[in-house]
DNA sequence: AGCACGCCGACT
DNA sequence: GTCGGCGTGCTC
């Protein structure tokens, strides 16, 4: 009996989400290994399609006919045991497909790309390969796939056996290679060789003195180029004379970002902490000793030094040897921490860049695998980093609703650091000036360990925060983006060589185009959404679907003149900060200036060498940036999440503002904040102004109770989709009625109603959210109800399932 | 996903 | 009659 494995294939569809079984060829038995990719053939025709072994030899009841595994595309697995198993959870967890969970694990560039290769036969009559194929001995369908009577008629040709299709996959898990030397000789040979050399050889000469330095070690030959100052022909002669041989070593890319190490050395050595410091380093470093799953809420204000806890506890794993995962919200913004953490623990540290290419981020993913780094340090999906033996995993900003991917798998960073916890013995620590109402929470009942940092490492109290009454403001003196008291402040910052930051969280000029004269507002026409008017592209735009056009400058509707602009994102506000402060220097950071590769890096480098008085930007600037010059925070218009039909909008209010006040003061000097709204009073502004945590916690814990929303409940989205409107309610009016038999009394269920941007891209959304406490059958009938809608009548309909989501937009 | 099969209306 | 559109079902 021949050996079987257990394969889950790349076709991410709901019937083909399970195991199939496949027999392994003889020659295979003795290297195959769960976690391995393999090609299988899959369906009809010879088509070959990319696999990963998620078990041997379980039996099957399959009936019909087991083919056979084509190759296997590893030698080592590529999913670990740990992975392998996570990937599971995962997939059950989040509704989404086992493979989608697999390829969300691992880097893009082991998931292979397959071709379809269109090739004549003898049969087909020479007009019609001329015609189909010219010269060409084949051709990709994917080049053809656009023109579908083409396709459609080799298709047909194929069934006549006119030309046949040749399946590839090509792996792009490429290591990268570089030509080295290595002498061949020892050191007596070489000197012999040097003693038949012609006087005026001195180039020879040259290469054997070197080959002698080397020994018998392996030198890449641009380095030994370098050193020498030989050309290559010299090493080709060394070849022919039989000196050295060459060979192709792997080497792994240099990420440009990543060849400069920090050289501050001040950078370098353990701070000196203080006494909650010391105190919460010690509880996590018991924790690591003692290989406790642990979670701690390391609960510090801005500037308090949680940074340097995380460092001191990912030298105490280290030290234990074991290995430590540290994950930021999103990296190209925290550029300090980063370097930190790589000048504190130098080349053993990985770090997974959002920008790094794929070859870049598959060599830093081996890296880890092989064990060559032991801290790794990323956005989300580096939680999934192929470290074994981990002793610690940190997430910084644990409230950022970065953490949640918003597609499919939707997992949330923390969830899986806590089973990646479990399964290592692992201590986390979760950090936040303000954590997630869900993690205070539970610190509170016990289930984590609060860990706290009440005062910031410089003694500087937190900066004073004023609030400027925008409606007052209007009344007295006119429509303004910048209240008087805020220009005064920016004047001063200016006049002291003081650097300041503001933060406006709508990006382009104006949010949106009316007619004065019909009432039009131009809206895109893909989406439920007014178009943005951008004049760095000159261009209206649609941020959900990125649909452009023209500015127009008459009414598309009345074909009046009479178009007005209102609201106001960065682009507009740079402007009037030219004409109000013409002696500012602006840099503006946002979606649309970052854009580029490493332009948030330079921005940042930029403005922190002083070469900008003002950085303006959305709130991507109001994390973890540090600039001992910035005195002054400025938040323009505080109330656009205010608004938002989001039981989470005052808790990211309060939380953006208060991360952005922590950017003032950050050194020496003293720093302060102003922030300009139309809400003065309400509450998150109000606990903001405060600094007060613990009253907007209460505040809000007691409206989350009443309303019956998190920490109290969980939640749960079904969303359903479909170009037609009315398909698109009935199937959700469906998928109600099922869960309705289905959940407990105890569990609330709102809805079906629109989505608040209720049309997207062409297709019209409805929804469905779940509030329960505890619903034991609620897990099956979600899965039930993705399964129901792949039944006839359902076409063309697209059903998600959101576990905790984090927004309702 | 990608393919085939089978059912319908519209053509050489 | 047959071509090709689309809905449906299956892939170890």
């Amino acid at each position: 009996m021949a050996q079987l494995a257990q394969v889950i294939v790349d076709v991410p569809t709901m019937q083909t989400n399970q195991p199939y079984s496949y027999q392994v060829p003889p020659e295979l038995e003795n290297l195959i290994q769960k976690g391995m990719r393999v090609s299988v053939p899959f369906g009809k025709g010879s088509r070959q399609v990319q696999g990963f072994v998620v078990g041997l030899d379980q039996p099957t009841d399959y009936q019909g006919e087991l083919k056979p595994i084509s190759a296997l595309m590893d030698l080592q697995p590529v999913l670990n045991p740990e992975l392998l198993e996570l990937s599971h959870w995962l997939a059950d967890h989040t509704y989404a497909f086992w493979i989608s969970s697999i390829y969300t694990m691992l880097p893009n560039a082991l998931k292979a790309k397959s071709k379809r290769l269109v090739m004549p036969t003898t049969s087909l009559p020479d007009d019609e390969r001329q015609q189909l194929f010219g010269d060409q001995p084949m051709l990709d369908l994917a080049t053809v796939q656009d023109q579908p009577t083409v396709v459609s008629h080799l298709l047909r040709l194929r069934r006549q056996h006119q030309v046949k299709i040749e399946y590839q996959l090509t792996d792009r898990a490429r290591a990268k290679t570089m030509l080295a030397i290595r002498p061949v000789l020892n050191f007596e040979q070489l000197e012999n060789e040097r003693q038949l050399l012609k006087a005026n050889a001195h180039a020879q000469n040259a290469l054997l003195s070197y080959l002698e330095t080397i020994q018998n070690k392996t030198v890449l030959q641009t380095t030994a180029e370098q050193t020498t100052g030989l050309s290559s022909a010299i090493f080709n002669t060394g070849v022919k004379k039989g000196w050295l041989e060459k060979l192709s070593v792997e080497v792994y890319r240099q990420p440009q970002s990543q060849s400069q190490l920090p050289d501050d050395h001040h950078l370098q050595k353990p701070l000196q902490l203080n006494d909650d410091q010391s105190a919460a380093v010690k509880q996590i470093n018991h924790s690591i000793d003692q290989q406790e799953a642990t979670t701690y809420l390391l609960e510090g204000v801005t500037g308090s030094g949680k940074t340097e806890v995380y460092l001191q506890s990912i030298a105490k794993a280290l030290e234990t040897g074991r290995t430590a995962l540290m994950l930021v919200p999103e990296i190209s913004l925290t550029p300090q921490i980063v370097n930190r953490v790589k000048a504190r623990f130098g080349s053993t540290v990985a770090v997974l860049h959002s920008s790094l290419s794929v070859g870049e981020r598959y060599d830093e993913w081996r890296r880890i695998e092989r064990g060559e780094a032991k801290v790794v340090v990323g956005a989300r999906s580096a939680i999934f980093a192929p470290l074994t033996n981990l002793g610690l995993i940190i997430l910084d900003e644990e409230h950022e609703s970065s953490y949640k991917q918003d597609e499919s798998p939707r997992y949330h960073a923390r969830e899986v650091a806590k089973w990646r916890s479990r399964y290592n013995h692992a201590t986390l620590v979760l950090g936040s000036a303000t954590p997630s109402l869900e993690s205070r929470a539970r610190a509170m009942k016990g289930v984590y360990q609060l860990l706290r940092l009440p005062h910031r490492v410089n003694k500087q109290p937190l900066p004073p925060i004023q609030v400027v009454d925008m409606r007052e403001e209007i009344k007295q003196r006119g429509e303004s983006n910048f209240s008087a008291s805020l220009l005064n402040k920016l004047n001063d910052r200016l006049a002291r060589h003081e650097q300041s930051i503001l933060m406006l969280n709508r990006r382009g000029f104006s949010s949106f185009m009316m007619c004065r004269d019909c009432g039009q507002v131009l809206k895109c026409p893909n989406c439920d959404i007014s178009l943005t008017m951008h004049l760095d592209s000159h261009t209206m735009k649609c941020h959900y679907c990125g649909h452009e056009e023209p500015i127009p400058y008459r009414c598309p509707n009345c074909g009046s003149r009479e178009i007005r602009y209102y609201g106001t994102g960065t682009e507009k506000v740079e402007r009037e900060l030219n004409q109000l402060l013409p002696q500012a220097r602006v840099i503006r950071m946002d979606v649309d200036t970052t854009r580029r590769k490493g332009m948030h890096e330079k921005l940042l480098r930029q403005f922190g060498q002083g070469q900008a008085d003002i950085l303006l930007g959305t709130q991507m600037i109001a994390k973890g940036l540090d600039f001992p010059n910035v005195t002054l925070v400025g938040v323009l218009n505080a109330d656009t999440g205010l608004g938002l039909p989001d039981f989470r909008a005052s808790e990211r209010t309060f939380d953006l503002l208060s991360q952005v006040s922590g950017r003032a003061g950050r050194a020496n000097k003293q720093g302060e904040v102003l922030i300009q709204t139309f809400n003065p009073d309400h509450y998150a502004i109000r606990y903001a102004q405060a600094n007060d945590y613990e009253g907007f916690f209460k505040r809000e814990m007691a409206l989350r109770h009443q309303a019956s929303y998190p920490p109290y409940y969980y939640t749960v989205r079904i969303m359903a989709s479909h170009p037609d409107e009315a398909v698109a309610a009935r199937v959700v009016t469906r998928l109600h009625q099922l869960l309705q038999k289905r959940l407990l009394p105890s569990s609330i269920i709102l809805g079906p109603t629109p989505r608040p941007i209720a049309r997207m891209k062409r297709r019209y959304y409805y929804q469905i959210v779940i509030k329960y406490k505890r619903d034991p059958g609620l897990h099956a009938a979600l899965f039930d109800i993705l399964q129901s809608t792949q039944s006839r009548g359902f076409n063309d309909v697209q059903v998600s399932i959101d576990p905790d989501p984090q927004y309702f937009m």
